[in-house]
DNA sequence: TTGTACGCGTTATCAG
DNA sequence: CTGATAACGCGTACAA
């Protein structure tokens, strides 16, 4: 069942049906609506390779992750194919494994599809500069952002990482926590693990309180990252260490979580013994118990707002730009004040 | 940069140069290599479209998901995709919304990219039967079944849904139980909501425990439907209805947490003073506090079988079959012997 | 407003 | 072993 067979049953030839199926203005709609209901009747569905031959592009964008696991990245991505199907776009997903290059990637998906835009979610995103330059098709990083000077150039949508950590560093301190352990990304984070500890230094550092070297526990790369188990894990590694602490900040609800649980299976009470909060505002801090003091990310907007960037610039040209949107403190059950005074 | 541009740098037909990308038999390894060489100096990517025009099919799979909030499925998306890239073929996400028909969609897709198979997961899967025979192509339930008595010829990987929810309802039982409350799918489910829920009702019969309509919570049809959220509300509900029960079988692991957080709030200790129990195994369960007793799904070898089986289907035509995993009884800390005697 | 004919980039079938 | 050439199904100048 091609183009053709349905132009013999229609009686008009190839062009007309093709008007019909992509909106031309110049058909008569009368035969428009008959090709339409025998298009229907046929069950006939148009070969999308021979169409994207044809077209110059797909009329598609991808939506490239890195760390699938990462529960909060399906909501942004919910969204953000939801807003290309209402603009008539496909939306192709594209996962990057963790030690593959999302750029390298990105340029033979883009060249291979022929597509109009890429979005970027998760992963460290510092990449030589001439590797920047080939990708020619628009494209934002969503939820991340490079620390590197050079990617002023780069169109990103995300809260101010710095800031929000920042934020939840000094809420914690504010309660009259002062050695406050904190659960990052790996030590090779150039993205907002990096931004997010930079956050927590500076907040202690604005208070006076020492960096302590051995409060910071850092992930290990290749695991997956933003895990309850990595955030379990690390909190039991760090409890063996026998270092003090009163807070533990982790830079991810699901290791606040992870950690949570390996602080109850030592006998230490959250908040009682131990305050901790995560980041995110996901759905699984609000139901656990205690409830997870974190920072929600504005996830609908940011996807939103993610989807319209990129189809301005990929109809208006646009240059590229950073978006920032608030983050929200959440005060939950899972921090309170500061008991121990001397530690 | 096409295929005849690096004929023409390569000094030779373009049909060399395709038999060189395609590995093909009949070409000189000397000139194969160089012609390799030059495409990747090139760095020539060839154009999917054009070839999956020219292919009969596109060497592709795609996976239908219904219900992409619920984490369960991207574990095994992420191992059946693995799968399909070992054997060189890509995996297409297609996500269908709660409202759609799911053979609908997969008809389109199929057509539209050739595709050789399709996986299903999640959804309801009772559809009349000139419609199932519509699919052409070979097609795989992931961990969903028809409880349609026509859905034998439905090739199918799962747990015995039927068998497994009895197993935990005759467990919860054992331990002194007998109001015992559920959770479970909304009422037009057909798939494993009801199977899991006849699981429950059968170990009640068989232990001469009479059923008690105001214990069985439906969900409600088109929210999302697995959610910490709602298992959350439905307990909320349940609590109202002022109806005694000793003990909750939630129907998947996120229900359990949202209602153990329902409980927690009107001051009903877990598993002290009611024993909350899910299903599926998934790490959220783990981490939680109390950790959830639950039925463990082999999500691996169930993700593995299904792609195993589906390639079978397409290489060897191979008859549907129904692959039954066992699932396995993880008791955690959410259950608890039952006190009250005279309820 | 409609139809004809060409070409998009690739692979397969030939004939050399 | 290699090269020319005909499809694949569709969109679109261009002619009618």
């Amino acid at each position: 069942m091609t183009i053709k067979d349905i132009a013999k049953r229609c009686k008009v030839g190839v062009s007309t049906v093709s008007r019909a199926m992509n909106d031309h203005p110049d058909i008569n709609p009368e035969t428009k609506a008959m090709i339409l209901r025998i298009i229907k009747e046929s069950n006939y569905v148009p070969n999308n390779s021979a169409r994207n031959l044809k077209r110059s592009d797909a009329r598609a964008i991808a939506v490239l992750i890195k760390g699938i696991g990462n529960t909060f990245f399906n909501q942004l991505l919910s969204i953000i194919e939801k807003a290309c199907h209402d603009r008539g776009y496909s939306c192709i997903l594209q996962r990057v494994e963790e030690g593959e290059d999302e750029i390298d990637v990105a340029l033979k998906v883009a060249k291979e599809k022929k597509l109009r835009g890429i979005v970027f979610l998760g992963g460290n995103f510092s990449h030589p500069r001439d590797k920047m330059l080939q990708m020619e098709i628009p494209y934002v990083l969503s939820t991340i952002y490079s620390t590197d000077a050079k990617a002023d150039a780069c169109a990103s949508v995300s809260v101010d990482d710095f800031a929000e950590s920042y934020k939840m560093t000094d809420y914690l301190i504010g309660l009259g926590h002062r050695r406050i352990a904190i659960i990052t990304a790996c030590r090779e984070d150039e993205s907002i693990g990096k931004l997010r500890l930079m956050g927590y230094c500076r907040a202690l550092e604005k208070h006076g309180i020492p960096l302590d070297e051995k409060l910071v526990c850092y992930m290990e790369k290749n695991v997956d990252q933003y895990s309850f188990r990595s955030g379990y894990k690390i909190t039991k590694k760090l409890l063996k260490r026998d270092t003090a602490f009163t807070a533990l900040y982790a830079t991810s609800d699901t290791l606040a979580i992870g950690a949570c649980r390996a602080l109850k299976e030592e006998g230490i009470r959250v908040p009682e013994d131990c305050s901790v909060a995560g980041f995110d505002g996901m759905d699984a801090g609000e139901f656990y118990i205690p409830s997870i003091t974190t920072i929600r990310q504005p996830v609908e907007e940011i996807a939103l707002a993610t989807a319209d960037l990129l189809f301005e610039m990929i109809k208006n040209k646009e240059q590229p730009k950073r978006l920032i949107f608030d983050g929200e403190l959440l005060v939950r059950e899972s921090t309170a004040a500061c008991e121990k005074t001397n530690i």
